[in-house]
DNA sequence: ATTACTAAAAGACGAGTAC
DNA sequence: TGTACTCGTCTTTTAGTAA
């Protein structure tokens, strides 16, 4: 359980500004008519600004007295965190649906994929042992929102281990379709920026799928708990 | 843009009380326990389990100087609107998968949908006019809190009108698919509480999907706003 | 063990105002 | 118009403690 860690005032005011952002990137915002919106005086609304900026939710320009405001990838990450949080405890399965274009190659995954620890825990949690390669979408840009949906969700747990020469971090997955076939995505669990999904599946894709470098294909992506 | 009308501290402890309950109906937890959940003292978890009691949102029992807590449906709709808000801020759109089982007669909605005023924005908003019946599906018990999250979830609006007689109150519509036939539900704008879903759609959907009376159907709802 | 009162300290808020 | 400082006031928190 996540304790949102700020006023509710705070916290009220990265959702008007997410709002008032929507599409655009970035918002003009007076600290007059935030405290409107939030019935508190301008002070406040000015002081909840500064806090917010200081402690990195928000990223602003003054120009002549006018603020411009942006949320970061950490107020972001608070917002959807506090929404799968919430759908887990209200017990929402949810299903996104994504659209990617096939990257070449069988994926860089292939090597981590195959070691012996990851394949017992597929096996153990997935119930398959999948297919010695990955499926890389790179996801189209006014998608790629949805990535950070994934990011900020626990997803199944895969555990990270240690060889002699050296350690692989926890990874989670996610079930999947792709056109119907049962696959999983899977990322590190250590927040990494990419716009490309990594798949993994009982069949190889590539073929059961007719796919080729440059195909288009969307995935049922399934998010709960 | 509602405006979460408490501390971020009573809203944390609501969920924290959501999470404790979960599959039973009420928990116990001490001021002690949940002061350290929230990372505060326990005469601030006293003080806001007290609160939360005046405003509605607890019921408990103090028995032996042992408290037992339950969130009243109050809560439960303040935690669903928070989740649909953040649903709708962050753009996504969901489906959520009822059953339900169909009840006698063509529906008590007849009269009501077929009012002018509703079937001219039927036409403009859902793109057709509906069939002149509803299809009433009693849902089943353990899904009725998935009714609960469409109530409190905006969906499409429906505005009321007066005639000389008497006034029709707004309606809200969610997009929905009965058996892969276009449909949506609706309800009123004002809370009814109700284990009954009512379907419209172009089509009458008794004789399409050749249902009669206790056939057992699932419909997807978009819930999206 | 519990819950919750009181009183004092800490913190949030907004009026006034500078820029 | 803007933003944001100071400072007096009001609210929230917690230590001590009772029951």
């Amino acid at each position: 359980m996540s304790l949102l860690s700020m006023s509710s005032l705070h916290y009220v005011t990265l959702k008007v500004i997410k709002q008032q952002e929507s599409g655009k990137n970035g918002c003009e915002l007076s600290t007059t008519s935030l405290g409107k919106i939030l019935s508190t005086s301008q002070q406040t609304a000015s002081r909840i600004i500064i806090d917010l900026t200081r402690e990195g939710y928000l990223e602003r320009s003054l120009v002549n007295r006018r603020q411009s405001l942006r949320l970061t990838k950490k107020a972001l990450d608070l917002l959807f965190s506090e929404y799968n949080e919430l759908g887990s405890l209200l017990d929402q399965s949810r299903t996104i649906s994504l659209t990617g274009i096939v990257e070449g190659g069988l994926g860089e995954g292939r090597y981590y994929i195959s070691r012996k620890n990851y394949v017992i825990q597929f096996q153990e949690k997935l119930g398959y042992i999948p297919y010695l390669g990955t499926l890389n979408l790179r996801m189209l840009p006014s998608e790629a929102i949805y990535i950070d949906r994934l990011r900020n969700s626990p997803g199944i747990r895969i555990e990270g281990f240690s060889t002699d020469d050296r350690t692989f971090g926890p990874v989670k997955a996610f079930r999947a379709t792709a056109e119907g076939v049962e696959c999983a995505v899977i990322m590190p669990e250590r927040t990494v920026h990419s716009e490309t999904l990594e798949l993994i599946s009982k069949e190889y894709l590539r073929e059961r799928l007719h796919l080729s470098d440059g195909s288009r294909i969307s995935v049922e992506v399934q998010i709960k708990e």
